[in-house]
DNA sequence: CGCGTTACATTGCAGTCGCAACGTAAAACG
DNA sequence: CGTTTTACGTTGCGACTGCAATGTAACGCG
């Protein structure tokens, strides 16, 4: 064998640069020689460690979502032990929302990859995965609010939970397309957040 | 002259067939080729009424957002006149979601136009001109109700707004990604109006 | 009845695409 | 030390793209 090298470290120094090519000038832009020459690398390379271009998109796409999750954990541990549920979502639910330069990046590029797999269900499930635990952690921190008297009750916490959510996705929305500002966004977030935590 | 044409009815001839190649195949799909057989025309055609494949596309997206207003006021007339606010805001919104096959698929397309748009700024104004006014006119149906006492007080109309159409944006794009149901859809929209339309 | 304008259809060209094929160099392994 | 395997680089092919160019037929107008 020649040079020993790490493949997953080259998919991601790949991958990578289909991201910046994708979120400077959208996902139709991508192309194994766009990439390669992002990259700075010949498109054989490329092809040598991705057999296809769809295999390629398929791993990006678990770049884009290895990037989420760390922000929110990152979000999260920036809290401490033991918070209150509210401040818990806010944090979790703003660390959503692209508010800086590098997570719009990220965001553009997983709104470019969510059209791309609403024509293509294989690769759409690998956005689908993780929503319904995401449902259930929040509608499970709403839960313990109620049972503390923080929360309102007599209503689903369930759907009090997909709200939450819907709300942030519809909002990082706004933002990206630049038809709201971060301080609207994060206002409007907090609105809804004091509709779920308030007295019943 | 030849034969005595309409311009306008042969453009959105077109553009139906477009919609319906990027609502099937992506909008990666549409090409001048594809478009024109869809129409069932050729595509020497389609370039005689229009002259660039992105004049193409500008037609197409202010088809899209036509098809999406007559939704809305069709949902609005169909409610008679002098709707409390709360159902007014309700059949607006509901009428915003893509619960049907025909808005299902005008949802797809609304989606890759989005992405398409975000690295296109000439492009994505198009989008971005009617969310103001909309934003405005809710948040006008949400102070009338607080002065009736039919809505919860304290809270910024305008953030309340905003949040009540993040909601339902985001409630779309998790049913054009299959992630929900139309039932837990229209419960979770249902359940943020309660919080909205509460005493306070 | 010409005539010019309009409504298409056909063809072709330069560029890009994904991908296969092949070549080469280097290093681990016997 | 030779062999084999891996890591690339290069080239090219067939298909597709947007678009310009050119041709042709039909109809309104003077």
């Amino acid at each position: 064998m020649p040079k020993v090298v790490d493949h997953h470290e080259r998919r991601t120094l790949i991958a990578d640069a289909l991201l910046r090519v994708a979120a400077r000038d959208g996902l139709e832009a991508v192309s194994l020689r766009h990439v390669a020459t992002e990259a700075g690398v010949t498109s054989g390379m490329v092809q040598h460690y991705f057999r296809t271009k769809d295999e390629m998109m398929q791993f990006a796409l678990g770049v884009v979502r290895e990037r989420n999750e760390a922000r929110i954990t990152a979000a999260v541990t920036r809290l401490g032990p033991t918070p209150a549920p509210r401040d818990f979502l806010q944090a979790v639910l703003a660390g959503l929302l692209p508010l800086d330069d590098a997570s719009r990046a990220d965001g553009l590029v997983a709104l470019a990859f969510l059209a791309y797999a609403a024509v293509r269900p294989e690769a759409g499930a690998s956005l689908r995965q993780d929503a319904p635990q995401m449902v259930a952690y929040i509608a499970d921190q709403i839960r313990t609010a109620q049972a503390a008297g923080a929360a309102r009750t007599g209503v689903d916490s369930e759907s009090a939970a997909t709200g939450l959510l819907a709300v942030t996705e519809g909002l990082g929305m706004y933002l990206l397309t630049a038809q709201t500002t971060p301080e609207k966004a994060l206002k409007t977030l907090d609105a809804h957040l004091a509709f779920v935590f308030s007295a019943s």
